[in-house]
RNA sequence: GGAGAGGUGGCCGAGUGGUUAAAGGCAGCAGACUGUAAAUCUGCCCGCGCAAGCGUACGCUGGUUCGAAUCCAGCCCUCUCCA
């Protein structure tokens, strides 16, 4: 069963990649799977629920995962849940989720699964990424074959013990059958890829254990093939919270949700504690430089900060775009400047600054906006706005916004 | 089907007729200090409006009342135990 990264010697490229750089929390079967990544090409998946219309970076560890394992030369295989999405994941919510309508699963999924195209290679060759949907499997399921053959394997006796369930029964909390089903559908995911692309192993963080290790064991007693699991640390920050929260919420992969000048902000006010592991994660620089950045002390952990939001930022949205955004970033917060990759805002002939504020996103409300000016937190080309009935007014030259000390913008007719 | 408990702002959670836009906590935002960090301290935290003011809000719908999150009725939903 799982075992803590107890090995300390991998063999394989891609274990001793994906140990040295912080990808691995449990793997089912150490040896054996390092034994098999040192032998063959190994396919391995990891699984995406289609939620949202994009992928967040709470997700980016498992997508850095997969990069990890075709740079070790390997064949990642992306499975997108558009069945296990109409079930919904128990894990985590404190309730069931609506239900997404088909339509709004379908249109999440196409506008998904273009990010992966930055990190992964898809086509032909053994190494080449390959996407699937999980509703081309589970859609067609015809119900009483699939209790005898999958159902029986599954006790309810183990079943209620597993995290997601138990947190929900607990808490007194409603949990429906439909998502209690969630589970025995993912397991079967692993059996039918392991069937249909020769697919050796799942990846995912480390609350997906429980439910890799049930497609594992499934697989070996109806198959009786031999499957693995590793899972990802769950990422923290240092202090504790998850990551993946800004202001504006989520931060998003999708360039429509999420400019890559602002998605470059997020890794900029990375803590320094977190520095060095995020550089690992989620760049492709060499260990050395890594350790040379993290190294760092005082104000210069700094620069390291700004080679993690560079290289990060390029890896998701090219590198003319991240080179922009840091260019963008230096003349604002060092320059007291402004740069064009800064959000801009048409006012028109005029506008109030409050209205502007929350046009911007700055702000959720127009009352919210004024009260940020009671506090003197609004500045508008440097210079502190004390009237919230102030009329912005387009001139040649682009005015500056600014909302606290990291968010600015430009303002133009 | 029966009995009991319950549904409050992003979350947790007080509140049982007016002083309640609703205590407290968490999360969040801003200010100070800094390094676009952390920690700490301070302020803010439903919306519209320049403002006066207005509008929404305590599961839903009706009712009682000068006045309801609070009382009454019906309905919906959840949990626990029983069948």
């Amino acid at each position: 069963m799982g075992k803590r990264k107890a090995m300390t010697s991998y063999r394989s490229t891609l274990m001793r990649l994906l140990d040295e750089r912080g990808y691995i929390h449990q793997v089912t079967e150490p040896a054996a799977f390092d034994a098999l990544a040192e032998k063959e090409i190994v396919s391995a998946y990891v699984g995406f629920d289609a939620t949202a219309p994009s992928l967040h970076v709470g997700n980016l560890v498992s997508i850095m995962l997969l990069r990890r394992l075709q740079q070790a030369g390997h064949r990642p295989i992306v499975l997108m849940g558009g069945g296990t999405t109409k079930v919904g994941d128990p894990s985590g919510k404190d309730e069931g989720r609506k239900l997404l309508s088909n339509e709004t699963i379908d249109a999440n999924i196409a506008s998904i699964r273009r990010v992966f195209e930055n990190f992964l290679t898809f086509g032909e060759d053994p190494a080449d990424a390959i996407m699937v949907n999980n509703a081309d499997w589970l859609d067609t399921l015809a119900y009483i074959p699939f209790l005898r053959e999958v159902g029986r394997h599954f006790t309810i006796n183990r079943m209620l013990t597993f995290d997601s369930v138990r947190l929900r029964l607990d808490r007194e909390q409603p949990l429906t059958f439909l998502e209690f089903n969630y589970m025995i559908l993912q397991a079967y995911d692993f059996l039918e890829l392991s069937r249909r692309a020769g697919c050796h192993a799942q990846f995912g963080g480390s609350d997906q254990w429980g439910n890799i290790v049930n497609g594992v064991e499934l697989a070996r007693r109806i198959d009786g093939a031999e499957l693995y699991g590793v899972t990802t640390p769950l990422i923290t920050t240092a202090d504790g919270a998850k990551m993946g929260k800004t202001a504006q919420g989520a931060v998003w992969l999708s360039g429509d949700l999420l400019s890559p000048y602002d998605y470059w902000q997020f890794w900029r006010n990375t803590q320094d504690a977190d520095v060095g592991k995020f550089l690992k994660l989620f760049t492709d620089l060499p260990l050395e430089d890594i350790g040379k950045l993290e190294a760092l002390q005082g104000a210069e952990i700094n620069e390291a900060k700004i080679v993690l939001a560079t290289e990060a930022t390029a890896l998701l949205h090219g590198r003319e775009a991240a080179l922009a955004a840091e260019q963008t970033a230096r003349n604002t917060f060092e320059g007291g400047g402004m740069g064009e990759d800064l959000p801009t805002l048409s006012i028109g002939d005029g506008m109030t600054i409050t209205h502007a504020l929350t046009a911007l996103g700055f702000t959720p409300s127009n009352k919210e906006a004024k009260r940020k000016i009671a506090e003197g937190a609004v500045r508008l080309d440097d210079v502190t706005v004390n009237d919230p009935a102030l009329i912005l007014v387009p001139g040649n030259e682009p005015l500056k916004l600014s909302l606290g000390k990291k968010r600015h913008a430009l303002l133009m007719r």
